[in-house]
DNA sequence: GTCTATAAAATGATAGAC
DNA sequence: GTCTATCATTTTATAGAC
C-alpha cells in the first residue's frame, strides 16, 4: 500500500473531482469488464464488448479510462478490493487453528467448483499484470491481499509476531495449493481425483502448521 | 492419445501429403509462435508477429493453418510433445522414491526460476485451451502428460497397479504445488519466501508418499 | 509451397455536439 | 458526463502470380 510505483496510465477520475454519478459509471464499466471477461475470456475482451456489457457507449469508456490497459488494471484492483470485503464474511470459524485451516480449504474448494469462469478470469488478469511492464506490483498486491486474508484467519490475534509469521507461511502454502488445484481441476475434470487432492492438501497443511508451532516452541 | 475428440479446425498439412519442406516450415511457424508468445504474451500475439518471428510471410502461415486458433492449439500440442522428450532425459535419479520426489521438485524449481516467460506462456496457453470450446481435452492431455511423466519418475517400474496409482496421486499433488508456486513466486518476487515454500512442499510430498505406501501395506 | 497484394472487418482512440 | 460520428491502424484471412 505504501511505496508502490503507481502506473503511468492512471485513470482520469483520479485526476478530476470525481462526481457521484461519475464514480457510479466508472464502477459500472469495471463491472461490465469483469462480466465480459468471465464470459468470453481475455482473447475476446475488446473495449467495445466491455462498453456494451456495461451499457455504455465506447466514448464514455474512454472518458473514464485513458486506455484499455489502465481499465484492465483497474479491474484487477477492483477484484482485489472485492475479495477483501466478500470473503471476510461468510467463512465459518472453528476454534483450533488447524481446524480453521481445514475449514478454509474446504470453503475455497466449494467456491472454486461453482465459479470456474471467475477463477480463470482472475488468473488471466494476474498473468496480464505479470506481462505488463510496470504493473507487476499489482500481481504482488493481489497475492499479498490473499495471504493477509488467509493468515488472519489462521491466527485471528496477530499481536504475537511469531504467530503472524507462521500464519503467513501457512497462508502462502495454502494459496499455492489452491491456485494449483484451480488449474488442475478445470483441466482434468476428474472430480474424484480432485477430491483426493483436497484431502491430501488438508492433511499437508495441518501437518505444516503443527510443525511450525513445534519448531517455535523448541526455539524458546 | 486414443479416443480424443479432435478439433474441427485441423491443419491443412494433416489433410495433404506433408512434404519434407512443408513439415519443416510448419514446425518453424510453431517455433516462431512459441518465441513470440514468450516475448510478448498472449495480448500481443498476432499472426503477423508470429509470421515475422518465424521468418515467413503472413500468407504462408495461413497456408499451413486455417486459423489463428488452430495454430495456437498446435503450439500447445507441440509444447506437450516437447516436454515428453525434453524432461525425460536430464533428471538425476536417486534410488529411494522419496528422494526421487525431492530431486524432482528441486529440479523443477531451478527450471522455473530461469524460465519465467516460458512458464507464463504455458499457463496462458492452458487457459486459452480451457476457454476455447471443444479444446478442453488439450488442457487435459497436457496435465496427463505431466502426471504420466512425474508418476513414472516416482516409481520407474509401473507393473504394480498399486504403485502406479500411488505414483500418479503423488504426481498430481506435486504438479499442483509446482503450478501454484509458479504463479506465486513470479507475483511476490520474494525468493526467500519461495525457498521456504519449496522446502515445505518437499516435506509434504515425502510425507504424502510415505503415507500412501503405509496405507497400501495395511490393506494387505 | 511461398510470395505480393488486398480485401473485409475489427480495434483502440479521439473530436466535437449536446 | 454521455453521446454520435469518425479516424487511423491493425488484424485475420484470401486471391492469385510465380
Amino acid at each position: 500500500m505504501m511505496g508502490e510505483t503507481k502506473p503511468k496510465t492512471r485513470t482520469k477520475t483520479a485526476l478530476t473531482g470525481a462526481t457521484r454519478k461519475g464514480v457510479e459509471t466508472r464502477n459500472r464499466i469495471i463491472k461490465g469488464a469483469r462480466e465480459a471477461l468471465e464470459q468470453g475470456g481475455m482473447e475476446a475482451l475488446t473495449t467495445r464488448r466491455i462498453a456494451a456489457s456495461a451499457g455504455v457507449k465506447l466514448a464514455t469508456l474512454h472518458y473514464y479510462f485513458d486506455s484499455k490497459e489502465s481499465l484492465l488494471l483497474a479491474v484487477l484492483e477492483d477484484l482485489i478490493a472485492d475479495m477483501e470485503v466478500t470473503y471476510r464474511q461468510d467463512v465459518a470459524l472453528p476454534e483450533a487453528p488447524e481446524d480453521r485451516v481445514e475449514a478454509l480449504i474446504r470453503a475455497s474448494w466449494r467456491y472454486i467448483q461453482r465459479t470456474r469462469n471467475k477463477q480463470i478470469s482472475q488468473t488471466e488478469l494476474t498473468l496480464y499484470a505479470l506481462r505488463t511492464k510496470g504493473s507487476e506490483w499489482l500481481a504482488a498486491r493481489q497475492y499479498n491481499a490473499y495471504i493477509d486474508f488467509y493468515g488472519h484467519l489462521v491466527f485471528v490475534d496477530d499481536r504475537d509476531e511469531d504467530l503472524r509469521r507462521i500464519g503467513r507461511a501457512v497462508a502462502r502454502q495454502m494459496l499455492i495449493g489452491i491456485d494449483g488445484i484451480i488449474l488442475q481441476s478445470y483441466a482434468l475434470q476428474d472430480l474424484s481425483a480432485s477430491n483426493d487432492d483436497i484431502e491430501a492438501l488438508i492433511t499437508a497443511m495441518r501437518g505444516y502448521l503443527r510443525r511450525l508451532l513445534v519448531e517455535r516452541d523448541k526455539a524458546r
